[in-house]
RNA sequence: GCGUCCGUAGCUCAGCCGGAUAGAGCACCCGCCUUCUAAGCGGGAUGUCGCAGGUUCGAAUCCUGCCGGGCGCGCCA
């Protein structure tokens, strides 16, 4: 998959060289893999079974389990045929000699149940500290091409409307999420510019145009933009040409109005985008595929190897229609990818379907891609399956394409559901609610739900009930945390350096486990191309935040800020500054600002 | 009819490359502010994990089939 050489150099991270030695759970993950070495080398166990494993060490739910557990010795007693429970007790005294492990137990039908020394949790805690903003942060890659990303490419006819919003903001968090996880990424649009709706924008834009000149034209025509976004764009052609286009045939206008007026919505998303707080790298042309010859490239090859051919594809299902006429058209061979049906890729009259271009567009993205990721809506689920096996065809299978759908938005207002549509001109636009609720929230109500489930916004309720939304309970974690720094910093006092950690209790202990999850809950959201597991799991650090803060409400000996003991004050600073460090990392993927201050 | 996604507490949803008694928020009940920011915390109550089979030592999680809902099923874009 890597194919060295071919990519620019790779930004050097923070922790490089040592990445591991912060995720305790990959740290564990070998121990388990060290105290099976033997079986695997005196013949009980195949490596490949080993390998095949998933997880090996995960946070148990019920604390009597240990601070860790594994249930390898489960899901291995078959290939080894050992009895489970003897199994676990080989591990179990292998894993009992690491110096980190404070005991290890066999458990229930075979579980090893772990708990770490100590010291080994304040080490890791002295190492979160020490890593920064670099804690979590995956390894670079190295030198392989980019994971692309593709995402939003909303056609370039009008400003961006809340349809438009979930896969830009799952697209733009999958992005920051890869980025962290070590991957260098490209964040791309595809302006589709070469469609029939853009010829129907570029009429509008005309029909404005002789509006901005004065004349009289009345009701907007069914059929057109009726957008009142497309009167300055009237407006500035009036003023760059004057009349020279009100009466001439449409063949001399078109092309240069449909330009204009895509170059025109492409700033209005961009903007839209950028409320957001989302910048692309690469606006891709959809018109410039076309113009590149690189549709009959792709043709070229693929007929090459015999997956497209000429064919006539059955009567559509259903109704008989009239203007269909059997017609022998290149086909690309979907079916050998699990479609339906091989679809065309250009129509009878030579032109490229979508799909032709969209194949070559594909083509050309995969070869300055290690991976690429395209976030649709999930009213083209219909496409996937061609568009994947294209891609599959013309890489060899060497780049990966994950096509994440993501379910409509049901939009209400006060419990009505509100039409979108672009053509009545009644959308609501993501600018308007943005405005209203702010960019925060807007992005945190997209990533607390998985993408593939449908969503329902409720524009009133989130505006009057924003003050429930989760963005503000993970803000306000950080908020409290900064407001405690302050004060020490106030105070003049200077806690003890280096922090006495062993003072730390059983409670707050339990935070440190917590935001030892961090690396782990990053590497599988990378993995799964799931970025709203970052949000849950900032929820969770939340709470458990909340929760040691509260104890100081009922003893003042509890309180993070214990003016008459810099040494505890220091311990529990460290681990505050950890947690806001890791609310941070969290919220910056998510893109959501860290409050320092919520009033 | 076919494809795809969803179906977990009253509501909105996590959990799903199988693991030990199923979780959170909202709503409901009871407590906690002479305040390290109560936009918070603690406690209580709430579930045939759509249904039925199957695989497994073990299934909300995997497989099959149903049921219910969303979206899609053109040489449209």
């Amino acid at each position: 998959m890597a194919r060295a050489g071919l990519s620019p150099v790779a930004q050097p991270r923070a922790n490089d060289g040592k990445p591991n030695e912060l995720d305790i759970f990959l740290e564990m993950e070998a121990a388990v893999e060290a105290a099976l070495a033997p079986l695997v080398d005196d013949g009980t166990l195949r490596a490949d079974a080993l390998a095949s494993l998933g997880p090996l060490v995960e946070p148990p739910r019920d604390p009597a389990h240990g601070e860790l557990a594994t249930s390898a010795a489960l899901a291995l007693a078959r290939a080894a045929r050992a009895n489970p429970r003897e199994l676990a007790a080989r591990m179990a005294m292998a894993l009992a000699r690491d110096p980190r492990v404070a005991s290890a137990e066999v458990a229930g039908p075979g579980f090893v149940n772990l708990r770490l020394a100590p010291a080994a949790w304040d080490d890791l805690l002295v190492a979160i500290l020490a890593a920064g903003a670099a804690y979590g942060r995956g390894a670079p890659a190295g030198a392989v091409l980019p994971v692309n990303i593709e995402f939003v490419s909303a056609n370039p006819t009008g400003p961006m409307h809340m349809g438009h919003c979930r896969g830009a903001v799952v697209g733009d968090a999958l992005a920051n999420l890869l980025a962290f996880a070590g991957h260098e990424v490209v964040r791309e649009y595809y302006v589709n510019d070469a469609g029939a709706q853009v010829d129907v924008l570029a009429r509008s834009a005309h029909h404005r145009y002789r509006e901005a000149l004065g004349e009289e034209v009345g009701e907007i025509p069914a059929g057109l933009y009726p957008g009142a976004y497309l009167q300055p764009v009237g407006a500035a052609l009036a003023a760059e040409f004057g009349d020279r286009f009100r009466a001439a045939p449409e063949a001399e206008w078109l092309p240069l109005f449909r330009k204009r007026a895509v170059a025109a919505m492409m700033d209005l998303i961009r903007a839209d985008l950028q409320a957001l707080g989302i910048r692309h790298d690469i606006f891709s042309s959809e018109a410039e595929v076309l113009a590149s010859g690189a549709p009959q490239a792709a043709e070229a090859e693929l007929r090459a190897r015999g997956l497209v051919y000429d064919g006539v594809l059955e009567p559509p299902r259903g109704e008989p229609s009239d203007d269909w006429a059997p017609t022998e058209l290149p086909l690309f061979r979907s079916t050998a990818f699990g479609d339906d049906v091989d679809r065309p890729i250009r129509r009878a009259d030579g032109s490229w379907t979508y799909f032709g271009v969209d194949l070559a567009y594909h083509r050309a993205k995969a070869a300055r891609s290690s991976a690429m990721i395209d976030i649709w809506g999930a009213d083209h689920s219909g496409t996937v399956r061609r568009i994947v096996g294209a891609v599959e065809a013309l890489t060899d299978g060497r780049v990966p394409l994950d096509v994440k759908l993501v379910q409509m938005v049901r939009l209400f207002r006060a419990g009505e559901p509100v039409r979108m549509s672009k053509r009545a001109g009644d959308f609501v636009t993501l600018r308007e609610v943005v405005d209203e609720v702010g960019p925060g929230v807007v992005r945190f109500m997209m990533l607390t739900k998985r993408p593939e489930a449908m969503l329902d916004f409720d524009f009133a309720s989130v505006v009057e009930q924003s003050r429930e939304n989760p963005v503000f309970y993970v803000q306000y974690a950080h908020a409290r945390i900064r407001s405690v720094e302050r004060r020490v910093a106030e105070s003049g006092i200077v806690p003890v350096d280096p922090p006495p950690l062993a003072r730390l209790d059983a409670d707050e202990r339990a935070l440190v486990r917590q935001l030892a999850a961090w690396p782990r809950t990053v590497r599988m959201a990378a993995d799964a191309h799931e970025p709203h597991r970052i949000a849950f799991f900032l929820h969770e650090v939340a709470a458990g935040f909340h929760a040691l803060w509260n104890r100081g409400n009922d003893d003042p000996a509890l309180r993070l800020f214990v003016p008459d003991d810099p040494g505890l004050l220091a311990a529990r600073l460290a681990l505050a500054r950890a947690t806001a460090q890791v609310l941070r990392l969290g919220l910056g993927i998510l893109g959501v600002e860290p409050a320092e201050e919520l009033r």
